[in-house]
DNA sequence: TGTACATCAGTGAACGCGCGTTCACTGATGTAC
DNA sequence: TGTACATCAGTGAACGCGCGTTCACTGATGTAC
């Protein structure tokens, strides 16, 4: 039981700061655990170097406290695919490529902090399940804008949910390349399984 | 927090029907729960109608009731498989598609158990992996044959992989039907979503 | 056939732990006058 | 410019809970003689 030296306090003004500093911390031991369940008001409030009652001052309870952190780690996924531009004038089957990968080298950088995106209960919050959405959206864009270039007529936000689940798949088989490596495991690395999906789903330029 | 009745103690020397018991509940409870960490030593024994101190008469402690219980769950699919036929006499594609739909099945009935199976921790230990890998072979069993009447030549573990990975993505997205039905979530149903993974990895039968 | 006894299949009380949450409080700091 | 005071940003002790685990035990039952 590691203990963070004590925060210094809050200018007056100033105490929404914590607020921010907390769900840091709870991203950061969501990544590590890796569930829910496992990360406690107290050892956030332990982490952030703060007792446990000051975290009442900023949620509800632990409910909301679990529930708004989550959504801080979707929005660093969202900042993590930002980073990968696709204006309308790039080639969107080289932005599909990167933004796959960026997808991947998110999940598998910190495996915990990716799974903690789905828990089932918080998606049936309308904030969390909104910004769920607003990822995938972005790949229903990116699909549609190859499918005019192909002049591909099947339906995007299928093919969007079909890239979703196998990517979705891959990384729940190889969450982290290091065991594949020395464990005698035989299962194909993520990015051998990635570099199939476009051509099985027909996401490759067409030549005509 | 529900009581189960007492139950009825084991005659002399049947002792290990109670293990069983634990197990079955524990199952049950890993069902409903869908994580590990959610089903105490406690809620085992009282759902069995069970002492706590009982419990460890047949385990050393909580982690190996739960790794035996997981164990257990791996069974309980295996035993799904095994109901589908696919003695070498059998279309191994039909075979195919009746195993996707029985894995689909038996992994959208009770969405926890199935979760539970893949529970990271658990998968080092040999006993659950041997299970894993077991069941797996089945999967690239099947490849194999339909690669067999095909004249393919791709590498049937990584194809196997490739249909692993993505059923288990469809799986997660879809896990539950009933809530995309009064849902607004549009997302395409596991049925629809499995209907489409043969054709995508070339694992129809070739007219020639 | 009767009885002493070892064994089996458990029970019940107790422990220390970390948890979420509540409550009364404290001390620094900006502001009104 | 000095001071009283409201407010802010927290702290610290305490609660009841369920947990894993240990320990000493109990009572039924099969078996040896």
């Amino acid at each position: 039981m590691s203990v963070t030296p004590p925060r210094e306090r809050s200018r007056r003004g100033e105490g929404d700061q914590l607020r921010d500093d907390l769900l840091a911390a709870a991203s950061d031991l969501l990544a590590e655990h890796g569930s829910v369940d496992k990360v406690s008001l107290r050892a956030v409030a332990n982490r952030t170097g703060v007792s446990p009652t000051a975290v009442y001052r900023h949620f509800e309870n632990h409910d909301e406290l679990m529930a708004e952190s989550v959504l801080w780690c979707w929005r660093e996924l969202d900042n993590a695919l930002s980073a990968v531009s696709d204006g309308p004038d790039e080639d969107p089957f080289e932005c599909f490529t990167k933004m796959g990968q960026a997808y991947m080298a998110f999940a598998l950088a910190e495996p915990g902090r990716y799974k903690v995106l789905f828990t089932r209960d918080l998606m049936e919050l309308n904030s969390v399940k909104e910004m769920g959405l607003q990822v995938f959206a972005r790949l229903v864009g990116l699909v549609d804008r190859m499918f005019a270039v192909n002049g591909d007529t099947r339906d995007s936000f299928f093919v969007a949910s079909q890239v979703h689940t196998w990517l979705h798949g891959i990384i729940e088989l190889c969450r982290d390349p290091r065991e594949v490596a020395d464990d005698n495991l035989p299962f194909p690395t993520a990015d051998e399984l990635l570099a199939h999906v476009p051509a099985a789903l027909g996401l490759e330029r067409v030549d005509s």
